[in-house]
DNA sequence: TTGAAAGCGCTAACAT
DNA sequence: ATGTTAGCGCTTTCAA
């Protein structure tokens, strides 16, 4: 391993000032050309620092910290979990994952997670919900990802569910839909709130009737599948926006066994979860993709910025209102991304 | 932070006398009472070693790096690393996670983790095949996992894919089936290949005759439907064992289609990689589930034990015998898991 | 403009 | 049985 100590003598400096170079502080400390010097053998030796011996000085070990529950690490969180981490290599940063099971284990980790000298935290959900956070991440630079703080007082990036189903729905009426339900979750979650009160906006937008009878809230299994099965009975929907792929299939099930095609009887657009149903089983069914990846991506850099007190003003964020594409297949979701930032109050 | 400075002061002894004690390595080199004295002293202050300074002089940092290709993060890799996670957790080491894009990027990232002073790394592939090993992980500590050594090499542990197709196959026969068919994927990978082996042996044992009509090695999508759409034609199959969920939903649907039931028309068995049809879709579609958390786990405790050169003999491996639970209820497949020791070949 | 020296928290060889 | 000393690689005063 090559050290400044080599890099010192090769030429003929002392470590101190090989530190104030690789570290940029050599503005009208150092002489250009010894500066020059030694970052050219720097490089020719390909040197790299020991980002845990600085750590020691500094108290910055460029490590940050990935928590998550037990279940959310599959499959939800991988995405996440890839993002943040892409965004942690481009920042010069790592990524410790650490999953967690219930409140006494998150508590131990984030002890030793500490330990580590970790930067800072992203504190991940496994589906848009409002979370209170852990006494022991209250005074460290903190993001959170899928997830809403309760006390409102910390950075989060979120999907914009609201979005997701107001543009669902609305490519249902744009398909020419007239009947379109909407196939929720049970819990009371943002995820489900959010979104089907975008299904109603869309629908009030487009002077269509909100009916009730075209809503199904579903839990799994067989009680779901019996649910939507009675939902085409009583209300003869030829559109529908689906909470999540589970919800979807029982939309498609019941439309096989009853001989409906998707796509010419009847349109179905779904959140996909699991990426599974536009990867490899049903690409004519329109799935929304959540931004697992683009909000991993996205709480990782402005945990860095916060860590780094530097301005986000020149990140590069997605842009909102680019078009979307057209129904009929799979609709990237990364725009439908929010990033609440800290003191601020949901609207 | 407590530091062994302050729990020298207050013990009245050196840091020295400390560091021998909290590390118990203070047989018969410090008095009990002392020994005892700085114990005592050390909980009631909460001290906890910073790992990242004896990391400086002893080389050893106690992260493991985990590293896999982009795609593997999700949502296969989930599993993996929340087992690896739970390894490293309870053996006292922390997880570093990397996804590469590439080789070349693969390089840098192992760098990168290496500056980080990683003790070893785990490496993981998408799904169990042949898999040459980086130059740069060549001289450190090194466990597959989902993958085997093409050089035969490196120690892994992957799925005993064989034995996987052996039970599946041995569970429809007990099951009544008479025509059992094999729907498996395009790539001659080692899961393949290792399944569709175990599919024909179990047939063999049970004297039943190999039919190729009864296999079908489909892709995705339409054509795979199409494919699996008529082998229900030309073999009427009352059986099936499929490669993957993919492949199993093809059956599930064409069976919907034909208004075949199954568990009363057919029989179905697939390996469900997404873990999403046992979980929320159809419970009652039997499936093996790949052991991702079990081989994270495995592997890095092997990797663990290598680093520290301590012997496996007292780890709790699961019971490979224990017998399986009946047809027709998810069949955890935990214990169709093999460590492949290094050196050693492929039977 | 540069270097010497101290120290981050810990371990390990060497004295005592 | 315990303390002194040196040093891991790097940063940061402080002197020169």
């Amino acid at each position: 391993m090559v050290t400044m100590k080599e890099i010192a003598k090769q030429a003929g400096v002392s470590v101190s000032t090989v530190s104030l170079v690789l570290n940029n502080r050599d503005e009208g400390r150092v002489r250009d050309t010894v500066a020059n010097q030694v970052r050219a053998i720097a490089s020719q030796l390909g040197y790299k620092s020991n980002p845990l011996a600085s750590s020691l000085r500094t108290g910055r070990t460029h490590i940050l910290g990935f928590i998550s529950e037990d279940v959310a690490t599959t499959p939800y969180a991988g995405g996440m979990i890839l993002g943040a981490q892409r965004a942690a290599q481009q920042l010069g940063y790592m990524l410790i994952v650490v999953s967690t099971e219930g409140p006494k284990n998150e508590a131990e980790e984030i002890e030793a997670l500490k330990r580590y000298g970790t930067d800072g935290f992203l504190y991940a959900k496994m589906s848009n919900r409002m979370a209170t956070m852990p006494e022991a991440l209250k005074d460290t630079p903190l993001v959170l990802v899928d997830a809403t703080d309760e006390a409102g007082m910390t950075p989060s990036v979120e999907p914009d569910e609201f979005r997701i189903g107001y543009d669902a729905t609305q490519r249902l009426i744009n398909a020419g839909c007239q009947r379109i339900a909407y196939v929720g979750a049970e819990d009371p979650i943002i995820a489900e709130q959010g979104r089907m009160a975008g299904y109603r906006a869309a629908l009030a937008e487009a002077d269509m009737a909100f009916d009730g009878h075209l809503v199904a809230h579903v839990g799994n299994n067989e009680p779901a599948l019996a649910a939507v099965n009675a939902l085409f009975d009583t209300a003869q929907p030829d559109g529908f926006f689906c909470f999540n792929d589970a919800r979807a299939w029982y939309v498609y099930e019941c439309a096989a066994r009853r001989g409906l095609t998707i796509g010419h009887d009847i349109s179905v657009i779904g959140v996909d979860n699991h990426r599974v149903f536009a990867d490899t089983l049903v690409p004519q069914l329109t799935t929304v993709e959540l931004p697992h990846f683009e909000m991993g991506y996205w709480a990782a850099s402005k945990l860095v910025s916060i860590i780094e007190e530097s301005s986000l003003a020149d990140m590069e964020w997605p842009d909102t209102t680019a078009p979307l594409p057209p129904i009929k297949s799979p609709i990237p979701a990364a725009i439908h991304c929010t990033l609440i930032e800290k003191g601020s109050v949901r609207h």
